[in-house]
DNA sequence: AGCACGCCGACT
DNA sequence: GTCGGCGTGCTC
């Protein structure tokens, strides 16, 4: 072909774009760009998909040459959405490629309101024209009057009829004119007078405020007792003096009324908020309002960062320890750790805060990554609280009962004070264990392994794992034998139960994800804490997020060795972090706080570390057990669940698996084992465990590692990058 | 992810 | 003889 025959066809051909769809595909599609199409990189497009439509995303890419011109669709509309910025492509390759999913899933993410693509819906109003030259009635006269200032005005501030109106436009004296839409997101004020900050929060404060005003990429870890809110929220100010958008990711926005409260209080307007619970309509304006930038704080669960700030300033994760900012399905990601790369696409400053970090987090301070900022005293000038050992060894709870005669005793003396208390379980429902006294049957999940736990309340034993619930069975499913189930152990509704034998005069709530299904409920309970229109509180994890209840002094933990069984590489962390954020809600007023920890095993060192509050030497410690052998932090880790519906088949895969994998220096492949649950919601599962010293990449060892096999199709292999749950 | 096309059981 | 089960494979 002579150079002159190829450049004709080049001219012939059409532009072509390379488009990523929102699909678990990892290759991108290529499509003609019609002439007189402008499609910049980032554009949402609408394309034909096989027999269908879909929209996708413009990619700044090559697009694959050797495709022939005749499989080549052209592009059928250009959306009329801000394009995706350039910093959350970049953020979704990243993402891809770390986690080893296909591109096109991790943008599936970025697009979870694909209502906000289409053109916003427009309010119809009247202008007028400035002809006048028809029949003038009185009625026609008065919105002549009203239309006079030449803007657009809603029908229902006409004071005339449809069929006036109607008319008037028929005789060409007004004309549709769209209204401008209503502003829905308020701008929070940086400079709405707040709360004033004591001397060391002012510290901290004008550290991190060189940092946000610096505005590069940098990570900050905000280490305090709760309360060091009043310290970012300054930073977010700082963001929003420099006239860009904010981010703070929350784990559990549904459970965070009194963050927002006190959002609003320092802003004087309450920020955007991105959770899964939105409805399709809010989705729709919150996405749009952050595209167009007229959502200057977002406030959102790990899925906002996959929003698309066209102006990201800063970036803070709260309560950065927390194990909700790891997602579990789909596109297995650590939030906490995306959030610090979403900054750097960005070029931003990111905050990560929390008075119990990761080690993780620890390790990068410590490697200078990180910079660490120390919020030294507790806010409002309260003392810490005295954390005490309740041995149940020699203090053991009557038969059948859970707490122990110390706690009890602490409790009624609180209550007689006019004080607050709070029994803290994690873990819901009446029991999590129903046995035939008989024949020694256990009731089983058919799906899961894992015990069926009772909701006495509801009559029903519930599957924690699967959704799985059936009828507390009036006689044992095995033997037959009446009246032989009992319940073993205890969950909050069983607590609650003691507690209302032991303490009928007391006002109880239970809060637990059962009786607090969202954020209106969770307000409300928090309000009837704070109003003192409750005495004893009785709940699960919920109870330990960041509340502020000023009258509560006591805080009894019905089983601090929950969560240390199991063998579980961050058991012993997860539980120090949880025990330490429970014990913070005790005595955070004047009136100091008392925290009894019911365990038979006070020698542990996670309990000798809470109860000296000595986080420090069990962070040494932690280290040192976990460094020697490359554990993370001090190493990396990826995980492979290997599941399938048939048994033998998982069982099979697993082993072939095992017999390819890796053999590199620094690398470890442990397994394959069954999991520990070693079925869950109907499929067998296996797990294989690569442990790697710093340094190595585990991704390409990974990506060989799978090609090297081949699966049947019934047999799924999921990646999890940086495990966080071992089950 | 959809949505087709494929080949084997109980029905108007 | 059909309607329809969901296994497998493709989508520029």
């Amino acid at each position: 072909m002579t150079p002159a025959v190829a450049k004709l066809i080049d001219v012939a051909e059409p532009l072509r774009v390379s488009v990523l769809l929102p699909l678990p595909l990892s290759s991108f599609y290529d499509y003609a760009l019609p002439e007189g199409f402008a499609a910049p990189a980032g554009s949402f497009v609408e394309v034909p998909l096989g027999d269908r439509q879909a929209i996708g995303v413009v990619w700044d890419r090559e697009p694959d040459s050797n495709l022939h011109p005749a499989r080549l669709k052209a592009v059928r509309a250009v959306l009329p959405a801000p394009p995706m910025p350039a910093a959350l492509r970049r953020f979704i390759e990243w993402v891809a490629a770390y986690t080893l999913s296909p591109a096109g899933a991790v943008l599936r993410m970025a697009m979870s309101a694909p209502a906000a693509l289409e053109a916003p819906a427009l309010r119809a109003g009247w202008r007028a024209t400035g002809q006048a030259n028809a029949r003038l009635t009185p009625e026609r006269a008065k919105v002549l009057a009203t239309l006079a200032d030449g803007a657009a005005h809603a029908p229902e501030n006409l004071a005339a009829s449809a069929a006036v109106l109607r008319g008037m436009a028929r005789a060409g004296l007004i004309e549709p004119a769209a209204l401008p839409s209503i502003p829905r997101f308020q701008r929070p004020d940086p400079d709405h007078p707040g709360p004033t900050l004591s001397t060391s929060q002012q510290t901290v404060t004008q550290q991190l405020h060189e940092t946000i005003t610096n505005c590069q990429f940098a990570v900050t870890l905000l280490c305090g007792v709760t309360g060091s809110g009043e310290v970012y929220l300054d930073a977010v100010a700082d963001c929003l003096r420099q006239g860009r958008q904010a981010l703070v990711l929350l784990p559990e926005i549904a459970l965070s009324s009194q963050w927002l409260d006190r959002f609003a209080a320092r802003f004087g307007t309450a920020p955007a908020l991105w959770h899964s619970e939105l409805s399709p309509a809010t989705r729709r304006d919150t996405w749009r309002a952050v595209a167009q930038g007229v959502a200057p704080v977002l406030v959102g669960a790990r899925s906002a960062l996959f929003l698309p700030f066209p102006d990201l300033g800063l970036v803070v994760v709260d309560e950065e320890h927390e194990s909700a900012f790891k997602q579990e399905d789909g596109v297995v990601y650590h939030a906490r750790d995306m959030a610090v790369v979403r900054a750097r696409m960005s070029n931003v400053p990111c905050v990560l805060v929390s008075a119990t970090p990761s080690l993780e987090t620890l390790a990068n301070v410590e490697a200078g990554r990180y910079r660490a900022l120390d919020l030294p005293t507790r806010h409002g000038g309260a003392s810490l609280p005295d954390v005490a050992l309740l041995d149940l060894r020699r203090n053991p709870p009557e038969r059948g009962r859970f707490l122990a005669p110390p706690l009890i005793t602490a409790i009624r003396e609180t209550l007689a004070r006019g004080e607050q208390a709070m029994l803290f379980l994690n873990r819901r429902g009446y029991a999590p264990l129903t046995l035939c006294r008989g024949c020694g049957h256990r009731m089983q999940c058919p799906n899961c392994t894992a015990w069926l736990v009772e909701h006495r309340a509801q009559r029903r034993l519930q599957c924690h794992h699967c959704g799985h619930a059936e009828p507390t069975p009036p006689k044992c499913p095995q033997c037959g034998a009446e009246h032989s189930l009992v319940p073993i152990g205890p969950g909050v509704e069983r607590v609650q139960e003691e507690a209302a034998l032991l303490f009928p005069e007391a006002r109880r709530l239970v809060m637990a994800s059962d009786t607090i299904p969202g954020p209106a409920a969770a307000a409300e309970a928090a309000r009837r804490i704070e109003e003192r229109e409750v005495d004893l509180v009785i709940g699960t994890q919920i109870v330990a997020k960041g509340w502020h209840f000023p009258g509560l002094t006591l805080v009894g933990v019905v089983d601090a060795d929950i969560g240390l069984s199991g063998g579980d590489l961050r058991a012993s962390e997860r539980t120090v972090q949880l025990l330490h954020q429970v014990a913070g809600r005790a005595g955070r007023a004047e009136a100091p706080g008392r925290v009894l920890l019911q365990t038979w095993s006070p020698e542990h060192p996670v309990m000798q570390a809470l109860a000296a509050n000595d986080l420090d030497g069990f962070v040494a410690a932690e280290k040192a057990s976990r460094a020697p052998d490359h554990w993370p932090p001090y190493g990396r880790l990826a995980a492979l669940i290997i599941s399938s519906e048939d048994a033998v088949a998982a069982a099979r895969a697993a082993r072939d698996l095992g017999l390819r994998a890796p053999d590199v220096a620094g690398v470890t492949v442990l397994g394959p084992a069954p999991a520990p649950m070693s079925m869950l919601r109907g499929r067998h599962r296996h797990r294989l465990l690569l442990k790697a010293e710093r340094g190595i990449a585990v991704q390409p060892l990974l990506r060989e590692w799978l090609a090297r096999v081949s699966l049947p199709n019934d047999v799924r292999v999921q990646v999890d990058i940086d495990p966080v749950s071992f089950l």
